[in-house]
DNA sequence: CGGTTCGTTGAAACCAATCAATCCTCGTGG
DNA sequence: CCACGAGGATTGATTGGTTTCAACGAACCG
């Protein structure tokens, strides 16, 4: 339930040209001299517990957040009350992309573990990407790829049946955990079936059950919140040939 | 069939400080010198016929297109050859923003009827933003809310019953058609049965028994592409409380 | 005018939602 | 340490909305 939390700013901070996440995330790219510059804007190491809101929907966009480490979800609201889950976010992500347009949040975003995030103020950003361009087209090229994404999820809900966005789910996890450095094969579900039934819009029954199935399969073996895939060439086959096209 | 169009350079062409558009589109909020100053980078009137490709997926992005008149619709394509409708675009809107971060364009746009663009390099776009900061902002503007109205999309798609995305689609069309001068009542619907359906994540028969209901209703008035709003509230009223939450 | 695309409507099949019962897991407090 | 409760997950039976299949009618274009 906490909302605000103050910002610690630590001197002895882990900056962008040490982090890991450097390839990922806004840095990637920049001139050591260039990145020395992004870093004397962004705060660092704020720390959210599991639960906590980094910020809310409707409330005014200061700053964009990377994540450092942790799990997120962004939920947009409708006006009856229906909420769904827009994304999940993980390390190296960039956050708060969408309310710039509004100067408001358009969703909320909650911490779904234990979390840290680099806060970069939004003005500041503006300003530095003029004087920096290659700063500049990195930010559009994250702007941009949020869109091409939003295009793969429009494709996932629009034109898929159930067992094949839960497969196209479990591989983009897979495929980002890789990119991290993480197991592809064998991870943890961050967040409940609910969760994943809001995200590609189905029932949490329904995730459940096309779980087992894959289990009974032999695709994959889940126990609660980890995942196992056994045969990621089958998970594959199961996105774009799921008989029927919906 | 058409795919590549030679660009006629105007020069009785009209400005943008000279076009109605202006408030909607790229140069919204400029002063008159940065204006003139853009004008100088957009290559104006770039003539398209019907089922003219205006760029197709994987061609290398070298611009965007602002739509001067006429209508486009945008088109995702799976790897299996699914294809599905992630936008339909009309006048004073940017296109081709989902290929920036790749450097291609991630779908095809194609036009509905006659249309004329307006085409703007981006990399001239990229480097007048940094020397005016208010295109710089806008542009970031116009790139988020191409984020939050994919946002919606995705609630549309994940969370509505066929009747309530169909209501959702025509009142969006209606605000649009406003917001240019023309009428919220009755419009014509550019695209077939099929297109409102495969944007929608629904078959065009169930689109044209939801358009036969509406009417039955009382709600609208259809024959063919002409559509006539009769009762606005009740079309809101669909959105969002039509009983089951699927 | 003849062919093709587009749209409408009906009947049946099917997939996922709903309703419901039970089990598991985890955190909490006695 | 164990009991307990609450939220999360699994599984089954049933319902219902949308797709699918099919046939026909209307509009458009060469």
């Amino acid at each position: 339930m906490t909302t605000v939390i103050p910002i610690v700013s630590q001197n002895l901070r882990a900056a962008c040209s040490a982090c890991s996440l450097q390839e990922l995330c806004l840095p990637a790219g920049l001139a050591s001299d260039e990145m020395s510059r992004l870093d004397e804007i962004v705060n660092r190491k704020r720390p959210l517990k599991r639960g906590d809101y980094l910020y809310r929907a409707g409330s005014t966009l200061q700053s964009l957040f990377a994540v450092r480490t942790g799990f997120f979800k962004s939920c947009v609201m409708h006006d009856d009350g229906r909420e769904q889950v827009a994304g999940f976010h993980m390390a190296g992500e960039l956050l708060g992309m969408d309310g710039i347009g509004s100067g408001k949040h358009m969703c909320d975003t909650v911490s779904l573990e234990d979390s840290e995030v680099c806060e970069i103020p939004f003005g500041e950003l503006e300003q530095l990407s003029r004087d920096i361009p290659t700063l500049q087209q990195h930010f559009h090229r994250i702007l941009s790829r949020e869109i091409a994404r939003d295009y793969g999820v429009m494709l996932l809900l629009g034109s898929m049946r159930a067992e094949e966005r839960l497969a196209a789910f479990l591989l983009n996890l897979s495929q980002r955990f890789a990119a991290r450095g993480y197991s592809s094969k064998s991870f943890l579900l961050r967040m409940t079936r609910n969760e994943i039934g809001s995200y590609l819009g189905l029932k949490l029954e329904t995730i459940s059950r096309a779980l087992s199935h894959f289990q009974d399969e032999g695709i994959i073996a889940v126990q609660n919140k980890s995942v196992e895939i056994k045969d990621a060439d089958r998970l594959r086959a199961m996105v774009g040939q799921c008989a029927g096209h919906q």
